[in-house]
This record gives C-alpha cells, structure tokens and sequence, in this order.
DNA sequence: GTGAAATAATTAGTCCTGCTAATTAAAATA
DNA sequence: TATTTTAATTAGCAGGACTAATTATTTCAC
C-alpha cells in the first residue's frame, strides 16, 4: 500500500469517525447533529438570519427554514422580524439554546482534545501543519468555485 | 487561537471539503455519494452481500436493500441466489457498474491525489504519519465498541 | 415617485438516506 | 424434529436536502 493510498485510508477513517460520533452526541443532546450545526452557527453570535446561515452552511433558505423551525419548537432560539429591513428575520439564540450548546459540546472535540493534549509539543506542532496542510489542498477548489466564502467562513464550524 | 482550535478547523475544513466534493462528483456520474460509495464497496471484490455491506458502512440491512434496489434498477450490479447458502444473495457488479467507477473515481482521491504527488517525499510520509496518528485518535473508540470492526474493515472505504 | 427588479423568508412537494418492526425463507443446533 | 438464528426484504416513518412558487419588502432606474 503506498502512501497515497494510507493518507486516503486515514483520512476516511477520520471522516467516519467523526460522522458516527455525531450521531452518537446529537443523539444524547436531543438534537441531530445538523440541528446541532445550525444551533452552533448562530450560538457564535448570538443572533443571525437565515440567509446568514445558509450561506455560511451551504445550504439552501429551505432547509433553513426547516431547520430552525426545529430549533424553535425544541425552544432553542426565537424568531424576531428585523426592525431596519423588514424582509428579514433575526434568530436569536435563547438561554436553553446557550445551555444545549454547553451540555453538548462539538462531536469532534470530545473524541480529540484528551488525546491531542497528551500529545508532545513537537507532535501537537506537526499535526496541526499536516492537517492545515491537508485542509488546504482540499479546500483550493472551493475558493475558485464561488464567491460564497467570506471571511467568516474562513471560520467556519462545519 | 491555540493548537486544539486550528487542528479542529483545519479537520473542518477537511470534511467539509470532502462532503461537497462528494456531492458534486456523485451527481456528475448520476448516482448519489452514498449509493456510488456502495458501488465501490462492491466493486473491491466484484461481488459481495447486503450482509457484508451493512457490517462495512455500518448501516442496517433494510438500507442497503433500498441502495442495491437504486443500483439495479441502474443496471450497476444485478442479484444474484447464493447457491452455497440460499438465504443469501449475492450481489455482483456489472461491467457498467465498473465503468461508471471508473469514470467516477473517489472524489476524495480527485481533489487529493494530484498535490499529493507534487509533494516532496519527507513531507509526503509526515503527511502520512499525521493523519494515521489522528485517524487512531478518532477511531480508537470504535474499537472499543463493537465486535463489528474486522480485518476487512480497516481497509474501509468510508 | 412609481414600476420593475432584486432580496428574504416561507410554503409545498419531492427525493434520498436512514431507521425499526415485521415477514419470509433457509440453515444451524439442541 | 423443533427451535433458534441468520439473511434479505417489505412497509412505514423521520430527517435533511432540493426546487419552484408565493408573499413581503426594499432598491433602483427612469
């Protein structure tokens, strides 16, 4: 097996893994993990609009909707119409949402962090350069793709 | 921002990548990434069960037989009674199925491989050597949780 | 300033993926 | 042989995603 084919194999179990404690963490907050996703994005300000969300999730105003009518019937934000432009909604985040968002914390950091700070400081160093590495080589494509990709997305939770 | 945080972003980055990679690819070639993703499941030996394919992608028996119905009806790969063991069925890839495979290569590999190539050979195996380290990290738990897991799937493809 | 175009959110309807529970058939075992 | 286990399927359900159409508002061009 060359390395080509190890890095794909390692990369597809980091991939999975992730995927399945997801599930496991949305499962054990209430919540599926893309409801969880949503509730994150706006956690991060505390207030935001659909539009906001879907582009930053890459995601259609539909599913949006959707999505947060979820959140709102498990009272984890409100809606509020916008008083400066009145097309928009704003999504606020209630104190129950903040307190979901500490109950269940991002899938990926619990199965990595207590690993990662056993780490010696040379290997933190060297699979943090990996894997930004590797984020880079992946993710060129998407910055010709579009112009979707702000700064905040640069940033992004998902 | 420290360590932990860009070592999580960076596997963000990573999967987000990879998910709309997934979609695009999947879409080109007329199936979907899930259903390409059980085409090559079946097409690393040619021929296999729903039995095995549910154990390797972990998911339900009742799942796969929908899968395999959508690639049937694609005229991808064809059922088949197991003569050995009658309660089985066999499900092998047709030379359409291996076409389409062909055509449409793991999206994963599509944006990975060509910059992978163009690294030097140190920074290849530190690749390398990263993200098994980090794939270990993750999936250590699945080990630990299950008697699924067996040699067959540590060669995974997703 | 009015009318046309653009923007924001929603609704309706569809598809895909996943699940569980129940069913059918066959094999293994006590 | 009778019971249990295994393999696959069917039926029915839910979540997440999409597009297209609708409703309000805002912007902008004339």
């Amino acid at each position: 097996m060359d390395r080509i084919d190890s890095s794909l194999v390692a990369l597809r179990r980091i991939l999975r893994a992730t995927e399945m404690s997801g599930r496991e963490l949305a499962q054990s907050a209430g919540l599926t993990a893309v409801q969880l996703r949503v509730l994150q994005v706006i956690g991060e300000t505390g207030q935001t609009t659909a539009k906001a969300i879907s582009m930053r999730m890459h995601v259609s105003q539909a599913t949006v909707t959707a999505l947060v009518d979820k959140l709102v019937s498990g009272g984890m934000v409100v809606r509020e119409k916008s008083m400066t432009d009145r097309r928009q909604t704003n999504i606020l985040i209630t104190d129950r949402g903040r307190q979901t968002l500490e109950d269940a914390p991002d899938p990926l950091q619990q199965l990595y962090v207590q690993r990662f700070k056993q780490m010696e400081d040379w290997e933190q160093a060297m699979l943090v350069a990996a894997l930004e590495r590797v984020a880079t080589m992946l993710d060129a494509e998407d910055l010709q793709a579009g112009a979707i990709l702000t700064t905040g997305d640069l940033n992004k939770t998902e």
